[in-house]
DNA sequence: TTGTAGGCGTTATCAG
DNA sequence: CTGATAACGCCTACAA
């Protein structure tokens, strides 16, 4: 029973040919109810399941969807894939995972593998040390649908799914300011990724809107963890006349910030507020719970999918479809007075 | 240039036939340095990428690999998914995800898929619904090398990589006897898991080899989520004698523990002492972070990964392999008087 | 050293 | 309705 059984072998039990096995277990209508019948059951019989890779090669569909995110294990990321996943594996798709480690060099190379195993598309999220776009262009010529979500780069071509980093950072910082915030500070990141600068206008927009000046002094950008936080929000209280709430974009960075306030003395947050990035699981945990802008990863991840399978619905059509998503802030305790 | 060129439109180019550009490809010593080097030099031009496709079916193997858990969001599978996929990628592996929802049936169907798409191997975890174990022989009767990471079933012919859970159950107890705890509890999940079954035994152990009573009333089975910790906690405490001590199988039961102490006004670590289990990110960013037993998930995923790889090797010789990996107890505030 | 031919498991096309 | 045949892209005896 280790052998695995073929439409042949299902044939030739049965003496008719292969193409009929082919047909009867395909729901051709051109076959007799008693023949598919016959077949259905010395297929079960025989345990008869269809070779996958056969097919692949046949139709030149793999059912296999490529998808690249920094690292697997950062819960912003995993959440997304745990999305497709979701919304692809009851169509028959399985999801195939690389990991970049941030890295262009490794990126590359992710996608040429993607492309040598006949991905019938890739979804990714772009490397923070990304800088050309030929690969991704690569993988258009190549007519494979690619999906970019949350880290984007603008091409011809290609879908995104994003959220809209803009209205999360104004609507942080207005919730600031309705908090009674008079200086609100803002740590950043890099803004070679759009997403930060985009969380920064949202901030900067919200600010002139409420007749705030923009101070340069509050803006600081970042490395995305909870040691550029401390050391950002340090040099902060060490301004003549410090801020008195944070909005950051990132989780990890707010923590940190949260830390360095608390061994300076500072209440929060009755004296300083903090609002974070993304809703990292452990911002609800937190005894002093954070204020964040949730991105909803799953549903992210979910419309990536779902828009993949448009493209390849239409495959003849080039379809260009920009969904953004709306973030939702999470209001929680080192926010409000 | 949005054809995919093969080694016959290669062939063709060079007046030569097909099989001696494979050969030429493929490092083959029966062939002509010439040759060989135009052979490379037009593939390179033609921009050529092997199929993988063609070679799976051709050679039977597909050069991916399967991935079961739960979840993937949980950090400690995507962890373990991590250390895989890095252990594998260089070796030209691609890793599959799928996802069981901690469902027996569709982790059959996962199971199913995975041997349809001809994957080299199945690496997993077993769902906690998980009864029956025809499903896992039949993967073993298809000579399909089969590795279980942390959650395992004993089966003849299936390789294993765990930690010791009674070890770290063990060292776990030890930590609060030392702290001078005199009764400690326990907050165990379902025992037809090996995993909590082992710890609870090793926090026995720890009770006995040292002169202490093993209270009945202080071991409760519960769920894994923070409400489960807050109601087992909470009937520890209405207990005669209640408890100075909670060992928890789980992160978050033991969140909800230390939530339902603070409720009653009760200091940790000075009157109370908490560790939980599995060195859940958020466990470290508390403000009162927590002891937990660390199972180094990335290593696990790695260690499995290797032990598949072992078993591809040797495909003719059956290797029952059993790794069991050491915990580390990180000591954190929760727990340090 | 190179060419020829067959096959991996399926499906699609064309006859019958 | 069913059978025969070719094709997907690659590799590998075997023959030359």
């Amino acid at each position: 029973m280790s052998e695995k059984t073929t439409i042949y072998d299902i044939a030739k039990a049965l003496n008719i040919t292969a193409a009929t096995v082919s047909r009867a277990l395909n729901n051709n209508p051109k076959i007799s109810a008693a023949t598919k019948k016959l077949v259905m059951e010395t297929a079960a019989k025989m345990n008869y399941k269809q070779n996958r890779l056969a097919l692949a090669l046949k139709s030149g569909k793999s059912n296999n969807v490529g998808v690249i995110v920094p690292y697997i294990d950062r819960n912003f990321f995993s959440a997304i894939i745990r999305g497709i996943e979701e919304e692809l594996y009851p169509l028959g798709y399985h999801v195939i995972i690389c990991q970049t480690h941030e890295q262009e060099s490794t990126e590359i190379d992710n996608i040429n593998a993607l492309l040598n195993a006949q991905v019938d598309g890739i979804l990714m999220s772009v490397s923070k040390l990304t800088t050309q776009t030929d690969h991704f262009e690569y993988v258009l010529e190549k007519n494979v649908p690619l999906v970019f979500f949350d880290r984007k780069k603008d091409l011809k071509g290609v879908s995104t799914v994003t959220i809209d980093d803009f209205e999360g950072g104004y609507r942080a910082t207005k919730h600031l300011i309705d908090q009674g915030c008079k200086r609100i500070a803002h740590l950043s990141g890099d803004w070679s990724l759009e997403i930060y600068k985009n969380r920064y206008e949202g901030y900067k927009k919200a600010l002139t809107d409420h007749g705030i000046a923009l101070k340069k002094e509050y803006v600081i950008k970042t490395k995305s963890d909870i040691r550029a936080g401390q050391k950002a929000s340090e040099k902060l209280l060490m301004l003549p006349e410090p801020p008195d709430a944070i909005f950051s974009s990132s989780d990890y960075v707010a923590l940190g910030a949260i830390q360095q306030l608390k061994k300076h003395g500072i209440k929060i947050p009755t004296e300083f507020c903090v609002v974070g990035f993304s809703n990292e699981p452990f911002t609800k945990f937190l005894e002093l719970s954070m204020t964040t802008v949730d991105q909803s990863p799953v549903e992210m991840g979910k419309m990536a999918a779902k828009v993949f399978l448009e493209q390849v619905k239409d495959s003849n059509v080039k379809i260009e479809k920009k969904v953004v998503l709306s973030p939702t802030l999470k209001i929680r305790m080192s926010s409000v007075k």
